[in-house]
DNA sequence: CGTATGACGTGCA
DNA sequence: GTGCACGCCATAC
């Protein structure tokens, strides 16, 4: 089941600039729909450089984690342009 | 090989 | 809208 993670990954480095996923569509887009749980194991310790897991969103709005931090994982996302829906954990911006 | 873990998701109170 | 519990899957140890 190694195809999973390297089918992730994949997944989540095809994330066009801007743009962003919910762990769910990337599990989906990985071919385990169900998987979205081993999704976020997998980005959390299998983070690389090239893969922007940043754009990697929870489904329920909220922005998820990062394993540099969250606030890194913002940042990110406004330097990219993403839609601030994600952006917040609360407060009505 | 078996157990525990986790950046999730959905349902119900 | 918030909180709790259950389910589900791959990876790590």
């Amino acid at each position: 089941m190694s195809n999973f993670k390297d089918k992730v990954l994949e997944v989540v480095k095809n994330i066009p600039r801007g743009k962003t996923l919910t762990y769910s569509r990337v599990a989906k887009l990985a071919g385990r729909p169900k998987a979205y749980r081993a999704v976020g194991n997998i980005l959390n310790k299998n983070y690389d450089p090239k893969i922007p897991c940043h754009k990697v969103v929870k489904s329920n709005g909220k922005i998820g984690g990062y394993n540099r931090g969250v606030n890194k994982k913002i940042k990110l996302l406004l330097k990219e342009g993403v839609s601030l829906k994600y952006l917040r954990p609360q407060r009505k911006i």
